[in-house]
DNA sequence: AGACCATCTGCAAACGTGTTCAGAATAACT
DNA sequence: AGTTATTCTGAACACGTTTGCAGATGGTCT
């Protein structure tokens, strides 16, 4: 691998010279500075980050760790992190920990040994356990979605209550007087934060909160489903569902269908992330659309402020924007009460 | 931050038995080798990977270039590279080049100063023409689904020949006669190979190939379901329709519904790719599951292979599984012939 | 001519680690 | 006691880069 030395002594000057010359230093003269670019050139030389880094003490570097990067949200969050870390030549390392403690902190140890820069983590599941972990380390450590936001220093998130509070209002405008709510059911603070608004327009709405109208899923569409068919089964069902997130909503269509009844004829429903798949559900699916893409964004220009020194908001929430498709509709005309 | 000559100075002794005992040598005495350890521990010490990285000339990291990290299919695959890597303590460099050769250049060539010790690519567009930049890269590349497999030393892809012929011959079984491809238009080399395999069995089953039955997507749905349109125009639609991808196969049943049929009843539709979509189409698509985790942690297998010296099998070939769920059936009754 | 300045270049140190080599200390022999 | 073998430690160098400082070169002014 040929170095800095090597063209320096090609191009007959010291080490140090080729190494303003290729930083386009003002010191080194202009016709030197070409002929060594040519010979840096020819000889096919690229800077080594490791040497650079080693005296530089930065490594242009920031660490990601996400649950499963084969999850189309998280991924579209890491899509939006790499473009902004793109344009300020950063690279990204990826780790992904399953929701597993033992492997979330073995990559964040991992950023460690390899001294990047900043870490961005979005891992909803994990507490406040792992705060003195992150806080021994030397870099600014943002999170994205997390769990307890408060706890740590800088976070990114959706405004949970906003959403759930935009899903219901949609549902009560329509003329829903029964709305129930598809939870999940592992109690994270998103949950509760847009139950919370769900349940705020309930009474602003003067509807009234049925507790008999809400059951958990497990976040995945076989929750949603089995928790759907709870609702159904009750003497008098909800005639419209607003979902924890789009995965349940998902089981709610295929419940509502088996059921014999149908979306939104007979029922309403709303989702939440606004996943790919939402557009492609039979029918396709109302929704609050999270920014996933800009929350990654954010939060990569907020580390990248933070590492050039600057004092941004700590925590910054986005809201999420109502997608009206075609799961709901006003409510059956026999069932308006 | 804390460095090796700094528990160095605290234990009395050299940098160099520091260096050792941390790396659990032989050659120091096991008391001292405790004693630094131990204090190595207070001070919060990690290795500097960097430092080592300069003089071991491995920085244990592959990079990973891939089209979108967005797309769930290669989310999977990403997952499977990482799954290996974590497990030989290497580290993913991850950089998206959404089809853009000018992103994908400014990828490899950061990889190139990183001193990665492997690099794997996952872009299907990119041609031969990059050939030369990569293989000017002093480290090892291996190509995951590329276009031009052949041209590399490496590879790692799906048999879509096999996967043609496994989706046709399932429809072939099932008594259709009148079988469609919906393709993709833009020459995909994976294309061209699936079609040749559907080809195949409908000359080996002596149902002969009807030029009429094939049309051409974009690979996205919207293409898929006009596509199908036109299909259906015919005087004579086909029962049955094979392909290029799940998401075109989604297109293909919104299609069929609005023209007012029925799946399987009327038509029967294989998709390709097995998305975690295609569980949740209506019905449950039937599809030709690419082994995408799978890929991902074979081509990380055969990188580090690579890295450890030995010759692994230069292009291997994953064979792709038919999972049959509900959107393929016999005929219509009337349509035997 | 000498003093001064502007412009450029090289020397040397530093960053954190691994590793070779030589040598010190101790133990085990004859 | 003297020799040899064994076990451990430290000095020194290397890796590739950046950068402060000193010095060299050549030019301009008094």
């Amino acid at each position: 691998m040929v170095s800095i030395k090597d063209i320096a002594r090609a191009a007959h000057v010291s080490h140090s010279t080729v190494s303003r010359a290729l930083r386009n230093s003002p010191l080194v003269n202009s016709e030197t500075s070409a002929i060594i670019r040519k010979i840096a050139d020819e000889q096919g030389y690229t800077v080594s980050a490791v040497g650079r880094s080693l005296v530089t003490r930065r490594t242009n570097t920031i660490g990601v760790v996400v649950t499963s990067i084969a999850n189309p949200f998280v991924g579209e969050i890491v899509n939006g992190i790499e473009e902004v870390a793109l344009a300020h030549d950063y690279s990204l390392f990826l780790a992904t920990c399953h929701a597993d403690p033992v492997r979330e902190v073995r990559a964040v140890r991992s950023f460690q040994e390899r001294r990047v820069d900043g870490i961005l983590v979005n891992s909803s599941r994990v507490g406040a356990l792992y705060l003195p972990l992150l806080e021994e380390m030397r870099v600014p450590i943002l999170l994205i979605n997390n769990q307890h936001p408060g706890e740590f220093v800088h976070s990114v998130s959706i405004d949970n209550l906003n959403a759930g509070r935009v899903a219901a209002r949609h549902l009560a405008e329509l003329g829903h007087k029964r709305i129930g709510y598809l939870g999940n059911r592992f109690g994270l603070q998103a949950d509760m934060e847009r139950f919370s608004g769900y349940r705020q327009i309930l009474e602003e709405a003067d509807i009234g909160f049925q507790p008999e109208l809400v059951a958990h899923g497990d976040g995945r569409p076989e929750g949603g489903m089995s928790a759907m068919e709870r609702l159904l089964a009750l003497p008098e069902p909800p005639t419209a569902v607003f979902c924890y997130n789009d995965m349940e909503a998902i089981g709610a269509l295929r419940a509502i269908r088996e059921h014999g009844l149908t979306v939104p004829g007979d029922v309403s429903v709303v989702g939440l992330d606004d996943l790919f798949l939402a557009s492609y559900t039979d029918p396709p699916l109302t929704t609050i659309q999270q920014p996933k893409h800009q929350m990654g964004r954010l939060a990569a220009e907020i580390l990248l402020q933070l590492l050039s020194g600057e004092k941004p908001d700590s925590h910054v929430t986005l809201v999420g924007k109502l997608i009206v498709r075609q799961t709901t509709a006003p409510p059956p005309a026999g069932r308006r009460t």
